[in-house]
DNA sequence: CACCTGAATGAACGGTCATTCATTGGTTGC
DNA sequence: GCAACCAATGAATGACCGTTCATTCAGGTG
């Protein structure tokens, strides 16, 4: 389980080994949280020894910057898909699919939102994190507001605003990640996903319906 | 501004160096994150020497708890005040006092929420810090859920679940707390008191109204 | 005023952890 | 099949930090 791996030990392109400890890293700040994350774990979860980490990236703290990089890449890459994609027929469909997309198993990975919030808690005091978290939601934003606008002026509405529309979801998704990552007991996935849908329907009721 | 302070030493009744070391301890989380947070800086913020918080505090871990409950505690008062309170003339009126509350000063207190959020992070991996975490959430919505279905009864509607609409509303404040805590130049509080503002008005539009 | 109590101090201790580097052995080119 | 190279190893190192405890001293008691 901890091992992916074999008796004797191979050579492996940098690639690749950066890949396996940065899903090690990934695992390992699930299951012990960011300030329990240490070297020796981090490497063994890998099935490898305590010095290949500052082999391949310089320092511990550099391994952990690219960790988050990587997550929030991975969510930025696939909500571009959404935003930028020329394959929606409508307005509402792209909306739809964003969110979709924001409680997909792809998204609602525990590991990964894990990670996002274990940074998340230090980036106050970490400008570093701050940094990478903030360029996430900036771009984001833009492009969400930029939608909602859409949505809001094919349905006449003059009154809504939509760079507030989409400011609250961002921050609703937030929420209702956290809240459910922490207590799924009281907030079960599927209720998440059904309170954002709402937040949706009641604020563009031509474009999104509550149902399921 | 480190110290309080006095050059010969003086002894004082344990609760007031308890409380002392907590005030401390939350600066030193807001200024370092929790991970950065040592006895060493702890007891300098406080003015006393290391000893003194493992004499009132039998460990770090208990200090540490202590500040958290003391944080969770003052919001779960405040709130309280409002949902139990004897003195609202009207469903709306309650509903208004607790928006105002999650925005106020004594609420968005930037160090008390990079405390709530620095544990909230580390929360999924120490089951401790979840429960405390989670029983003030636990709490807050199940009154939070019956002042909503109050209003949607008077309103007539019978469609809105209230319960969705009332982990809705604490998720989302949340997330606003959270983006304007990390990144208040993207997010500043007044856009964030607008936007739970709006999130209320668009559901119970009997009762909240967009402006202000 | 002398004595006692216990709050407060901070140097010293021991454990943990990131980082280093001498050594090992798999891989490649000749 | 040999040698040169470099990925990989993991014991050793040193820094940092929580905790301890012998000592100091302020305030109360008789």
């Amino acid at each position: 389980m901890t091992k992916t791996a074999n008796k004797t030990r191979r050579a492996q392109p940098k690639e690749v080994r950066k890949e396996q400890l940065i899903q090690a890293t990934i695992k390992c700040i699930a299951k012990h949280g960011l300030s329990g994350t240490t070297m020796a774990l981090v490497t063994r979860e890998a099935g490898l020894s305590m010095g290949i980490a500052n082999l391949h990236f310089e320092s511990k703290e550099k391994l952990l910057l690219e960790t988050l990089q990587s997550v929030t890449d991975e969510y930025a890459a696939g909500q571009a898909a959404i935003l930028e994609g020329e394959k929606f027929q409508s307005t509402s469909a792209r909306i739809e699919a964003l969110l979709n997309f924001d409680f997909s198993a792809r998204v609602i990975d525990k590991n990964k939102l894990a990670v996002w919030f274990g940074f998340l808690g230090e980036a106050r005091s970490r400008p570093t994190y701050q940094r990478i978290c903030s360029r996430q939601d900036s771009l984001a934003e833009e492009k969400i507001t930029a939608l909602f606008q859409l949505a809001l002026d094919e349905a006449g509405d003059k009154v809504v605003d939509a760079a507030l529309l989409a400011a609250g979801y961002i921050a609703l998704v937030d929420g209702l990640w956290l809240n459910s990552l922490v207590d799924p007991r009281r907030l079960p996935w599927k209720k998440s996903a059904r309170a954002a849908r709402h937040y949706l329907a009641t604020a563009l009721p031509k474009h999104i319906k509550p149902g399921k």
